[in-house]
DNA sequence: AACTCGGGGCA
DNA sequence: TGCCCAGAGTT
C-alpha cells in the first residue's frame, strides 16, 4: 500500500479526532468498560454513562464485588442488557482467575465473557498499546472502501488479513484510533465526505465511483434487491424483555414482582400485549438464563 | 451463515 | 419508516 497512508491518516486524526474520555486512559479496566458500552451503541450516548460508571465502580475489584442488580439498574437505557451481566462476570474472572491483573494478549482477553474478536483487540491495542489488528464496523468500512472498492463486502477472514497488513509497526494505538475515527466522521455509511478524506487519493472505491458515477434520477438500478422485513419494535419480543427489566428495576431491591403484576403492567404498556401466561413465563425464563433476573414461584427480581 | 439481543437518532 | 450504531453468543 502507499507508505504514507499511516502518516496522512494519523496526522488527520491528531487534528480532527474527537476528545473522547477513554482516549486519555491506558487502564485496561476502563478500556473494557468503554468498549463494552460502545458495542452497537453510539459514542455520544456512551460518554456520560462511561464517566458515571467509572465513578460508581472505579476498578475491577469494585465491580466484581457489587450486587449484580445495581449494575443492571445502572444499565437502564443503554440496551443489550446482557452486556451488564457479562461485564461483571469479566471483572470477576479477572479477580478469580488472573489475581486481579488484566490479561494482556488477545487470546487471553478473548476468554472474558462479552469480549469477542473486536473488543479483545481493542483492549490489547488501546490499553496495552499492542500493534494488533481488529475491525469494528467503522474500520471494516474504511478497509473495504480503501482497498477493496466497488462496494465489495469482504469476508471476516479477508478483512482481518487486510487489517493486519496495514497496521504500521510501533503505531498501532494511533493507527487504530485514526482509522476508526475516519469511519465515524468522514468515511460514513451514508454520504461519505470524500472531499474531507485524507486518503481519498488512494481509495479504490473513490476512484471507481469517479470513473463510473452512480446513475441518479434516471430510474437507475435499485440499490438493494432483497429487502429485510423489519418487524415493528413495539410488541416485539425484545420490547417486552426490556419492559420486564424496567419493571424490575423500579421495584424495591430484593422484592420479587409477581407474574400477575408483571402481566398487568405489560398489558398497560401496549395495546397488543400478549395475554398468554406461558408466553410470559418463557420470556422470564429466558431472561433468567441470561442472568438478568432470578425467577421462582413468588415472581421475578433482579439478581 | 443466520438469529437474537435494546434503544435511540436521523434522513 | 428504514437504516445505522466502536459486537457477541448461540444454533
Amino acid at each position: 500500500m502507499d507508505t504514507d497512508i499511516p502518516d496522512r491518516l494519523i496526522d488527520w486524526f491528531r487534528q480532527h479526532g474527537r476528545d473522547l474520555p477513554w482516549r486519555h486512559s491506558r487502564d485496561p479496566y476502563a478500556i473494557l468498560v468503554a468498549e463494552v458500552m460502545l458495542q452497537q451503541t453510539q459514542v455520544d450516548r456512551v460518554v456520560p454513562r462511561y464517566l458515571a460508571f467509572l465513578d460508581a465502580w472505579p476498578d475491577v475489584a469494585a465491580l466484581a464485588a457489587t450486587p449484580t442488580a445495581e449494575i443492571i439498574r445502572f444499565w437502564s437505557g443503554l440496551g443489550y442488557n446482557r452486556r451488564a451481566v457479562n461485564l461483571q462476570r469479566a471483572a470477576q474472572w479477572v479477580i478469580a482467575e488472573c489475581g486481579g491483573a488484566f490479561p494482556r494478549d488477545v487470546a487471553s482477553l478473548r476468554r472474558l465473557p462479552g469480549v469477542g474478536a473486536y473488543t479483545a483487540g481493542a483492549i490489547a491495542c488501546f490499553a496495552f498499546e499492542a500493534d494488533v489488528a481488529f475491525a469494528d464496523t467503522n474500520i471494516r468500512r474504511v478497509l473495504e472502501r480503501q482497498w477493496l472498492g466497488g462496494g465489495a463486502a469482504g469476508r471476516d477472514a479477508t478483512i482481518q488479513q487486510l487489517a493486519e497488513r496495514v497496521v504500521p509497526p510501533g503505531r498501532g494505538w494511533w493507527w487504530n484510533q485514526a482509522i476508526m475515527e475516519l469511519g465515524a466522521l468522514v468515511c460514513t455509511a451514508r454520504a461519505p465526505a470524500c472531499q474531507r478524506c485524507p486518503i481519498a487519493a488512494s481509495c479504490a472505491d473513490y476512484a471507481q465511483r469517479r470513473a463510473a458515477p452512480p446513475l441518479i434520477g434516471l430510474g437507475g438500478a435499485p440499490q438493494r434487491i432483497a429487502e429485510r422485513r423489519s418487524t415493528p419494535f413495539a410488541g416485539s419480543r425484545r420490547y417486552y424483555r426490556g419492559r420486564v427489566l424496567e419493571l424490575l428495576r423500579a421495584a424495591p431491591p430484593g422484592a420479587p414482582v409477581a407474574y400477575a403484576i408483571l402481566a398487568q403492567q405489560l398489558a398497560g404498556a401496549a395495546s397488543a400485549a400478549p395475554t398468554d401466561p406461558d408466553w410470559l413465563r418463557q420470556l422470564v425464563a429466558d431472561l433468567a438464563r441470561d442472568g438478568l433476573l432470578v425467577a421462582d414461584d413468588a415472581g421475578a427480581r433482579l439478581p
